[in-house]
DNA sequence: CCAATAGGTAATTGAATGATTACTAGAAAG
DNA sequence: CTTTCTAGTAATCATTCAATTACCTATTGG
């Protein structure tokens, strides 16, 4: 009996490779929210958990960390999309662009994805996000079996998104109403689902 | 004669408002490269030939110099846009396109809007953007004559022209034969201005 | 039991950066 | 002229942040 209290029951060691999925996903959030610049190690420490040092020792460095949270956030969104293609119907467009909103309430993905490609300046990232846009339009024309025009199509679809979710749009559903026309024409369906994630970003308050 | 040298001709003074255009441009260039958090004041400073406690200075600090710099962006996209309406032609659509795509040789312009198109969730510039954004859709939908759903399908074009601008796509063209698919099919028309750019900054360097 | 390995943290550091202060010199007005 | 703005800079400060170092303690295999 060395302690004078003995109440503190050591706290349990994860694994690493379960603390790396929170991790991961922690920095998800986090990167969405502030960018690759504009996020801090420390921020993305905290939402997982763990201190500052463990994060950047467990990922080298932090434009490591973005990449792989890049790959994971593509991967997630292959991953979406194959589950359609899996069904094969013909309403394929339709499907794949509902597979694609869906994803808004994975917290984080779609802006992460945004603030990956306005980084195309820098050499690693650039690289990545490049490889990673170009695969998602190789999915759509050799696995969904889109032409390149409407593949293209799609995609401009999908990036008026992105913008409207990284432009936080919703949040001015209920006040301004050319807002409104907007969302309702650029996301006509599941739009509850981008409406959902506005009020739970009002919630955590900037 | 109190100097040793007199080879030192007194630099010419310039007026502040002529300066202040002088930043802006430069500022305008390095936002875009760097995006709002990545890039420093300093960057901007020696960019526009001034030191860096000037530039503070004179804009106050790098939020208000951001969305100036946003401001004087999506006024020279509603000037772009207003000249192709003066002519009241039939083929809006694509000459409205074309003047979109032109914009990218306006070193930073769509970059710049594309950062700030991410930055939702910073009160002040993410309110300016949403703000930005919205006349836009309102030009095209008032004075364009464009319907929401025009309007709509207009935008998206645009959001995945300033993604391939941002993603730097055109430095793949020659190597990456998607690449150049994609590029062929989402920008048809004008695809010599994103590649003349593709070539300008690869000579940068980054 | 007892090494050895694996999962962590506290403390610190060095560089970067936005902002401030205090100063200097050119215009321009009287 | 000389006074008074105006255009500008050099020096410096206070913070912030990614990264490093030096530890510590669960867990696990023998």
């Amino acid at each position: 009996m060395s302690n004078e209290m003995d109440g503190i029951d050591p706290q349990p060691r994860m694994k690493a490779i379960e603390r790396r999925e929170l991790i991961l996903d922690a920095a998800m959030g986090v990167f969405g929210d502030f960018g690759y610049v504009g996020a801090t190690t420390d921020q993305v420490a905290r939402a997982a958990g763990v201190s500052q040092p463990y994060v950047v020792r467990m990922f080298v460095s932090k434009e490591l960390l973005f990449i792989e949270v890049l790959n994971r956030a593509l991967a997630r969104l292959h991953g979406a999309f194959r589950a359609v293609l899996s069904n094969r119907d013909d309403d394929l467009h339709h499907r794949l662009g509902r597979a694609y909103v869906d994803l808004v309430s994975d917290r984080g993905l779609l802006l992460c994805l945004m603030h990956a490609f306005v980084l195309g300046s820098d050499r690693a990232i650039g690289s990545a996000s490049r490889a990673g846009f170009l695969s998602v339009f190789r999915l759509l024309r050799d696995e969904a079996g889109f032409s390149a025009e409407e593949a293209h199509a799609f995609l401009a679809q999908g990036m008026l998104i992105n913008t409207l979710v990284g432009l936080r749009m919703s949040e001015e559903f209920d006040t301004v109403p050319d807002a409104r026309e907007l969302l309702i024409a650029a996301v006509p369906e599941k739009l509850d689902v981008l409406l959902a994630l506005g009020e739970q970003q009002r919630t955590e308050e900037r």
